[in-house]
DNA sequence: AATAGGATCAACCGCTTGAAC
DNA sequence: TGTTCAAGCGGTTGATCCTAT
């Protein structure tokens, strides 16, 4: 018989006690699923359970459509094998999970996204359901409490077996490359993915498939000038990574950054290589559909060779991009942006969105230009998407802005190399360790140093390390709302920027704050908006909540 | 004590995959 | 090679429980 060893299997028998009328009601007209007879839904009773026991007793498993017929259920053959697996097996393990077991749940999950049956694999007496439910719930709360989804050592674990991934995955060459296996090796679920008809893009790359190969989409793109003299002979080494991230998306980074790069085309809009040789989520993962409109890839050829500013299609589909959408059957992850969201963004007056709109965000139906638009990664949730999502979002936002940059006719060659090489070190950012909220911060800026244009505002600051805040995309500063982003997000955006400047993380961070914050604030405030800069209570501008919740999230005091 | 809202869980649905034919 | 079917999988739904007010 069953034995109830979790209140859970006491509610349920409750429930059904409730449910079913009579315990031996076992085929109830009231629920009845198609296929004419009438089969039983809802919950399951005792009665069932052992009928269902003695017949899976007797027969073993399988070939559950025979279980009506021959035992008397009236139950579907799914039904019964849902049951059963999810309940009456006898090595299932009854009760909650174990510490260790959430642990292994969040880790597994981190590798793995949503593969619920071979994490359940993973744990000895554990359903796909249980485990799905749980993490469910368990998002849910994070959710609520703004919380990461992954604690940090799961963060950087997977930083470093993405890391591992890169390293070997940089050592293949060959034109066809499957990077599903050595994907698989490191646990990360990359779908598989065939490098068919690279030989398209020699042409106009000039560069060998596996050169291709080895190239960061991001950097292809922005230096697309790609002209053949740009195409890595300069510094082509091979610092250039694999990436693990899903192949899907990254032809949709490709494509999407084919289309930054079109409109950002300077002549002398040179590669900052350096920007990504360590960077372990800048890799690129070219894939190819080998049904792909060549058509419309040579337009796109012709497009980049003749450096014309064509502006990408905002919200028709472009005929470059539309191709490759249909070709790829992609999977849409939830987690996009409308064509407006991302538009907006890229206008001054607009703030950047706050976690919590992000959320809201994350919720929202994609619109028809950000699916083909954007780099497109299944939805499977891992770790490593999570990532990338982020980073596509900035993309997105980043090429909306870039395009009304273009539109606008500003494209100042000088600025141009910085904004690249910030976009670089933004857009195709490591992760910051929470990505989403670093390069959100960052994307938007351009080093005062850069910029020569007599038109465009200078930084009272030159200094190597300091960024003022005017937006690539237009004279204004943009308003970032540090109040919007999660304590935590900041204080990894920060160590984040300090890394990319260079500063040790045992550095004093108020001056870092304030380059980040102070000058912004300043500006504002010439602006004739917001706050001065108050070093006296180290609070850089930000809200007290916030920097409170800082050092809430952060052992070390205000005054460090 | 009543109740509203959130949490939990079991079950279902639709889709995909793979084997058999 | 195409079709059919069983099994598996992941997402979603709905019922119930729990808890705060």
């Amino acid at each position: 018989m069953i034995e109830m060893t979790s209140d859970s299997d006491k509610r349920k028998a409750a429930r059904c006690r409730k449910n079913s009328p009579g315990a031996e009601e076992v085929s109830s007209g009231g629920n009845s699923s198609g296929g004419g007879s009438s089969l039983k839904k809802g919950p399951w009773t005792s009665a069932e359970d052992t009928i269902l026991m003695e017949y899976v007793t007797k027969h073993g498993e399988g070939n559950w459509n025979a279980v009506q017929k021959h035992s008397g259920l009236s139950r579907c053959g799914k039904s019964c094998r849902l049951r059963w697996a999810n309940h009456l097996r006898p090595d299932l393990k009854k009760g909650s999970f174990t510490p260790e077991e959430e642990n292994r749940i969040i880790e597994l999950h981190a590798k793995m996204g949503n593969k619920w049956a071979r994490m359940a694999a993973e744990l000895p007496g554990r359903t796909d359901n249980e485990i799905k439910n749980y993490w469910n719930t368990r998002i849910k709360r994070l959710q609520r409490a703004g919380l990461p989804i992954y604690p940090a050592s799961v963060r950087m674990q997977a930083m470093n077996d993405s890391q591992q991934s890169d390293d070997m995955m940089s050592c293949q060459n060959g034109d066809n490359i499957h990077h599903s296996e050595a994907s698989e090796t490191n646990g990360f679920e990359i779908p598989d993915v065939e490098f068919k008809n690279l030989g398209i893009n020699q042409g106009y790359l000039n560069c060998s498939p596996s050169h291709l190969l080895d190239i960061p989409p991001s950097s292809l793109l922005h230096h697309k000038g790609l002209s053949s003299s740009n195409c890595y002979n300069n510094n082509n080494n091979n610092n250039y990574m694999f990436s693990a991230l899903n192949p899907h998306k990254r032809l949709r980074e490709v494509e999407n950054q084919f289309h930054v790069s079109v409109a950002s085309t300077s002549n002398n809009a040179f590669p900052t290589f350096e920007q990504h040789e360590d960077d372990p989520f800048v890799r690129p993962l070219w894939s190819y559909d080998p049904d792909l409109n060549v058509n419309n890839q040579t337009s796109s050829i012709d497009v980049l060779g003749s450096h014309a500013p064509i502006i990408i299609n905002g919200n028709n589909n472009s005929s470059s991009s539309e191709p490759v959408s249909e070709a790829m059957k992609l999977e849409l992850p939830s987690l996009q942006y409308s064509a407006s969201q991302v538009g907006s963004w890229a206008t001054p007056s607009s703030p950047l969105p706050s976690l919590e709109s992000v959320d809201t965000l994350i919720q929202s139906p994609l619109s028809e230009h950000t699916q083909s638009n954007c780099p497109s990664p299944r939805n499977s949730g891992t770790l490593e998407e999570v990532v990338y999502e982020s980073k596509s979002k900035k993309c997105s936002k980043y090429n909306t802005s870039h395009q009304q940059m273009m539109m606008d006719g500003f494209e100042s060659s000088s600025h141009n190399v910085v904004r690249e090489t910030i976009r670089d070190a933004c857009c195709g950012e490591p992760i910051s360790p929470l990505s989403n909220s670093a390069a959100s911060v960052f994307v938007e800026f351009t080093p005062a140093s850069g910029g020569s244009s007599s038109d465009e505002p200078q930084s009272a600051e030159t200094i190597p390390g300091k960024f003022d805040w005017v937006s690539a995309e237009s004279d204004e500063k943009k308003d970032v709302s540090f109040e919007n982003l999660r304590p935590d997000a900041l204080l990894d955006s920060l160590y984040w920027f300090r890394q990319r400047i260079g500063r040790s993380k045992d550095e004093s961070i108020t001056g870092d704050f304030g380059a980040l914050l102070g000058d912004d604030l300043s500006y504002e405030h010439k602006q004739g908006g917001a706050l001065p800069i108050d070093d006296s209570n180290q609070s850089f501008g930000l809200g007290f909540s916030t920097w409170d919740s800082i050092c809430a999230f952060y052992p070390f005091s205000k005054n460090d």
